[in-house]
DNA sequence: TCTAAATATTTTAAATGTCAAGTAAATTGA
DNA sequence: TCAATTTACTTGACATTTAAAATATTTAGA
């Protein structure tokens, strides 16, 4: 996964460290706007860890990859199956990807794609008996890993940090919206 | 990207909705367990949003990927050029990702590799002036774009969201090390 | 001095991801 | 009723990512 790095939060972080303190506007519009790339690069760093964390143990203990986990995790709540787009927008990746992690997954006995019965351009995807036994115990064992992960994080934290995030989706989704 | 989107998050956010506020330390303990599914996913669908919006931006403005980018990023600050293992630990990749992601730039004109003096099986990879030019427009852009999308939380947010991400990824550390 | 082990990078195969184009089907509106 | 438009999904090309294996070189130690 590929982060933006970029070496401008670097020179921040310099220029912060030897800042005078002077206080001027100036000073402190770019100090602040600064921030925002080290908050970012924090962020996507911390994001990152935990997900290759998470990646290598379900490659290790399962032999399945995140994103079948993820589409599997999605089917587990739709006792109907889901359509492809429906998919498509909950796992927040392209009909085109979907398609092939659908594939992957069915070759596997995972999944099983039904002819949508009001619209014979659509398929809905569905879990097998198999699939369904699988996920739950994978969706176990990663409920621990994250428990594990986010251990070092008291209850209020947790709280704060999830309010944060919340106030940034929103802003965020306003700004690209 | 994939986003591990467990359902047992959402079976605890059901619960969650529906507890009695009995308060007794078992029903406590689970509802801390599943808040730390629900701050995983909540900090990885904000990441990935705004991810997303910077890989986009980046393609749109300058016909280039966020890899790319970030590998031009981390060259910028070191005009001696870098070794590919040490490009491989600062983008944390692994060193045949770093290989194609050169190569590309490499074909592009943006870097040039240097046989390595002291060590013949390395070289290291170094930003031409083109690259370099092109970079600094990039970062320009992309510093802005970061502001813009982290402008919904204050200064004091900033912080307090700093805090408690430097505060999970070293206990992350810890737990994986 | 020489061999074994370790290191640096590349190559290969597989998986995931986007975008655009293609195909089939449904919807819209004249 | 029928043609144009839109929609659902797949396909193909390209990029990125990992893990493992391969190749070349350096280092360590007997």
């Amino acid at each position: 996964m590929a982060r933006d790095n970029c070496s401008s939060a670097d020179a921040a972080g310099r220029a912060l460290s030897r800042s005078d303190d002077s206080g001027d506007l100036e000073t402190r519009a770019t100090e602040a706007h600064h921030e925002s790339l080290r908050l970012w690069l924090r962020m996507l760093a911390c994001t990152n860890l935990i997900e290759t964390t998470i990646r290598q143990r379900l490659q290790a203990r399962f032999g399945t990859t995140l994103p079948r986990f993820d589409l599997l995790s999605q089917l587990e709540r739709a006792p109907n199956g889901l359509k492809m787009g429906e998919l498509s927008r909950r796992m927040m990746v392209t009909g085109g990807n979907v398609t092939g992690i659908a594939d992957a997954l069915e070759a596997e006995g995972l999944v099983t794609r039904i002819a949508d019965l009001t619209d014979r351009r659509a398929s809905r995807v569905k879990l097998t008996a198999g699939g369904r036994r699988l996920f739950q115990r994978m969706a176990g064992e990663h409920e621990q890993w994250v428990i594990e992960l986010f251990g070092g994080v008291d209850a209020s934290g947790k709280q704060q940090l999830g309010g944060l995030l919340a106030q940034l989706k929103q802003h965020v989704g306003r700004s690209i919206g």
